[in-house]
DNA sequence: CGGTTCGTTGAGGCCCATCAATCTATGTGG
DNA sequence: CCACATAGATTGATGGGCCTCAACGAACCG
């Protein structure tokens, strides 16, 4: 099955045989870079290593010296009210960077935190900049990364602030599944290791909400869950009930297109 | 009065003694410019021009070539779902770029549009990339811009998914209080030009409900409004029921520092 | 002075939170 | 291999925060 092997190229980004721990990662396919620059990068990159699951790598108000690529697993951020309320204002997938704000700030304003077990990469923040500054491909590189950031957050804010729970939902089961290259057709099929509660963290909604609206897109034969692993049997109903248009991720110039 | 003192600073950006449009802007204050690099972005940079309130300066789904750096008025970020719903992504004060993502991005994921009569300063996207490809302080200052904004739009989505309607207004208030650079001891002072209907299209609510919160904080004698300038006569209680701290904004290397 | 925008007020209702219990799956130690 | 513990999913009952609809007042303006 064409979805299976999708499913799986997107758990892990990068192979045994690929020469840098990035292969495959956002970063390192960025539509940006030169060949000459991606091997640069490559050379700043150390190896991956796996962290458990439910372990924060960085937590809000410290900082770290590494920016913190993830080849595998699912990764949050999150941060919380202070009368614990906790939300996530992203979801950080294989080939996504955890934590690009620690290029400039000392301090992050949000935590980062394992949702599987995952696989980090580290990059010297002291190293990328002086390679920023002396690559431009580079430094449009974390331009673009931050922009992107910045899309898919202002359309969670669109539904965090706008969307019923039924179709903030909807919305982010689309996201999900174009981030993960997961669409085949109008089917769409990709492994789901996150929890309700975690997806109510995302969504601003309760746990146990989440769960009737998730009852009832499975009552509408839009969504299957198996094993851990999700069917979206009608991506097109799925998109015009969470009002979804991938436009805002912006994949007509990056990895989709070069692999293409 | 200090407080009116500031409101007009923070109302207009740039002054008329000022070499360049650009003059008291985030990206030419920005803490990564050397003297020569900010002098070639004031070169590169259009003279002001004014614009009416409710005007949009780019439609969501189309592109500009040009950087919208504004340095008067309020501005806005807009997105709507297919039900009409409004929600703001960002609310652009004097000294931001209203369309960041221009600069990358062919079609804008969101509209932008005056919330008053506005200045804006135009800068060419494809020159601002060239200038960042050569100048390191200026592709930094691009990466500085985004992660601010992300930072900020964070912030903005643990408002909208976890904290009540009161809450999030009185964090609205005290962000839009330090952006503006209006907190004067524990007192805050600053033109207030927004509407309820726009307010509520930021905090994801309705205006009649901004309107009974606002009435709520004008009773607890922490807002007051008159003329359109808006007075928090204690920001600490403000901060405290809004769960704001400052650190977010991240002004520890930026403007304020550089004035001091 | 009439029109328009914005702020204000009230009544009623719904969406989603809250609280609590049960069920299932998984894992773990004896 | 079973008893037990734990995490996660599910279900039900109840309530409240915010929405919706509607009307009115106030300020501004040509």
């Amino acid at each position: 099955m064409i979805a299976v092997q999708q499913s799986a190229r997107t758990a892990r980004v990068g192979t045994a045989r690929d020469a840098s721990p990035l292969a495959g990662t956002r970063l390192w396919n960025s539509p940006y870079l030169s060949r000459d620059e991606q091997r640069v990068l490559e050379e700043a990159a150390s190896p991956a290593s796996s962290v458990a699951p439910n372990v924060d790598l960085v937590r809000e108000g410290y900082g770290t010296d590494r920016l913190l690529v993830v080849t595998e697993g699912w990764v949050c951020r999150y941060t919380t009210t202070q009368g614990g309320g906790r939300q996530f204002p992203a979801i950080i997938l294989p080939g996504d960077v955890g934590n690009l704000d620690s290029l400039l700030f000392e301090r992050l304003d949000f935590s980062v935190r394992t949702l599987t077990r995952a696989s980090v990469v580290a990059l010297s923040c002291e190293q990328a900049l002086a390679l920023a500054a002396q690559h431009p491909g580079i430094a449009q590189t974390f331009i673009w990364l931050a922009l992107v950031e910045n899309a898919i957050l202002g359309k969670w804010a669109l539904s965090l602030g706008r969307r019923s729970s039924k179709e903030r939902l909807a919305h982010l089961l689309c996201e999900l599944s174009v981030r993960l290259d997961a669409v085949d057709g109008n089917e769409s099929h990709f492994a789901f290791p996150i929890t309700q509660e975690q997806l109510a963290d995302s969504l601003g909604l309760t746990a146990v909400h989440v769960n009737r609206m998730m009852q009832y897109l499975r009552a509408e034969g839009l969504v299957v869950i198996a094993d851990r692993i999700i069917t979206l049997p009608d991506v097109e109903s799925l998109r015009r009930i969470g009002g979804f248009d991938p436009a805002y991720l912006h994949l007509d110039r990056s990895v989709a297109t070069q692999l293409a």
